[in-house]
DNA sequence: GTGAAAGCGCTAACAT
DNA sequence: ATGTTAGCGCTTTCAC
């Protein structure tokens, strides 16, 4: 029925052993053997069975990806780059879309994944990075893990980051540039921890250049669309009004444009808006938006790579991968100056 | 090290096989053995080797989706939905972004990847659901799959779909009973099948209402924003200008709603715009998308359970879930009538 | 209702 | 550079 190695074995007149070597690409075969095996194997239709492979290795050729992340755009991204990592090495990648919501038990699920599977380590993407509890549970069984973007370093193991604190930085100094003061800041989810980072990026520009920050400007989003129109409205209705916004995220930063327009502000003549992400809506809102782009899908083949590498040369514990400002025209790319 | 089966029978003072059958949770064993044993496997930490278990019993426990999708918001919802299946099953869902861009050749990436991995069944969301070869290719090796949204029927092989051609009509009924006439149509991708099915639904419902399509109306696309504003400065521009456009998905809505703006046409007292499929996206801008929501994540669920369950009592070959018409601002909400 | 033995397809450890 | 043997942890088959 299905083709097994011995089959390729006796096709090609070499051991078993011989026919596993080739396939794991060892080094100690002729070049002769070598393509005569991969005949065999290539007319037989052979495909190693990677449960056999992962009983007697006991690796399972798997790791999977855990996240409960409301953008689409972030998540398959990293599944992008993880799954490229995957390829390099053999490897497969299970994703595990954990949705369970506000205040819901990531560790019933999360174990009751790993009751049924072994897994030879674990991607952890936002929020579930800065589990405790998800954590300790995969330390507790051994399981490699690495996070992406966590709040806060993990001891030996290695994490895959961004600079939120210097990307806010930046941004924030490209509205000061254009000439702005009165600036106001749309917070994020509690819960993510880029937007701690992403307020004190903003906080440290602004103390730079010695602006005073005005506390009515500053609101709490959760990284929704909606609620970027809510924290809009409590600022864009006063009589001083702030001449740019400084969103954690770009839907919300759609939603400040849209609330905008709505009370007759034309963005950027009026007040210039940029977000945080370039996801796809930032290029599918008008006016465009300045935002930042983050190397999410580098984010994914890093944090695979880690899991997956025996190059235990580098120790490196931070992984900071670069970002980009990119400019378009919401953030007075025309108009103020 | 790692807990066994035979660890969990010892302890529980039975054999091998009982424990085996108490975790496949099979008939034939007795209340008070079965609850020893659970208990046992519960003090050890006892999770069954996914190999082993694979091995023994040539399943892998492990599904693939295949996919080359533009919109991640789709993607990841297809996800969601094939993950739940397979939880409920005891498998797992392992992700194969192609990503080759057009033009690109499928079937090598597929057959590399078959070449590692034996699934025990495929998903082929769009557009892989309609490529001949990568089609062959699972046939050829025997393995089950489902294609999600295929432009044809697939023979024996049951496909999960929605209704294209009647939600576009029902969209256009909409605009029609809106009081518009004049409607400009933006098709989207050729490559992907929804295309031409969406067109077909525009096209029915016009001549059912007897209203003459303007050829000059007609536009192509691709599915991307751009691709809609490049439509309506087509036909945007003219002195006769429709008064509704229906583009065939929501980020070309979204690019016709930016032109419409940039030209100082208000959406929707100047001109309705609706949209198709119902991404975050249509929710993002202003105002807010009519369009047509997909019943995605259940087209993912319902894919994956035909994949996975025994229940052959079902040989339905036509899966055809239902979608629902969104309707919000863009559409002469408020305004026309 | 329960158990013993065999074997799934591969790799590890040790030959040669 | 290649082969032999044992065994990974489970399910299958067939006993009892």
């Amino acid at each position: 029925m299905t083709v097994t190695i011995t089959d390729v074995a006796k096709k090609a007149g070499v051991s078993m052993k011989t026919v596993s070597r080739v396939m794991n690409n060892e080094p100690s075969v002729s070049k002769a053997t070598r393509e005569k095996v991969k005949a065999a194997a290539r007319d037989l239709n052979y495909t190693p069975n990677l449960a056999a492979r992962g009983l007697a290795s006991s690796k399972s050729y798997l790791i999977a990806m855990l996240y409960d992340i409301p953008s689409p755009g972030y998540a398959i991204n990293i599944q992008k780059g993880a799954t490229r990592a995957c390829r390099e090495h053999g490897y497969h990648l299970i994703v595990e879309p954990l949705d369970t919501g506000e205040g819901s038990d990531y560790v019933e699920v999360v174990e009751n994944l790993l009751g049924h599977l072994r897994v030879d380590g674990v991607i952890l993407a936002p929020p579930l990075c800065d589990n405790g509890q998800v954590i300790r549970l995969l330390s507790q069984r051994n399981i490699a893990y690495i996070p992406i973007a966590p709040s806060t370093e993990h001891g030996e193991i290695p994490i895959v980051k961004m600079n939120d604190v210097r990307a806010a930085r930046e941004m924030t100094e490209h509205l000061i540039r254009h000439g702005h003061k009165d600036i106001a800041f749309v917070k994020g989810h509690p819960r993510h921890s880029a937007s701690a980072l992403r307020y004190q990026g903003f906080r440290e520009a602004m103390r730079a250049s010695g602006i005073r920050i005005n506390p009515a400007w500053i609101t709490e989003g959760d990284f929704t669309y909606k609620s970027g129109v809510d924290a809009a409205s409590k600022f864009l209705n006063d009589k001083e009004c702030p001449s740019a916004v400084f969103a954690s995220n770009d839907d919300m930063a759609a939603g400040v444009i849209a609330l905008a327009a709505r009370n007759g502000l034309s963005v950027p003549s009026d007040l210039s808006v940029v977000g945080f992400d370039d996801t796809p809506l930032a290029d599918s809102v008008w006016p465009r938006l300045t935002t930042i782009r983050q190397p999410v899908e580098e984010m994914g083949y890093r944090a695979a790579k880690l899991l997956l590498s025996v190059d235990k040369n580098d120790d490196t514990i931070i992984h900071s991968l670069d970002h980009a400002l990119i400019e378009r025209e919401s953030s007075g790319f025309f108009g103020i100056e």
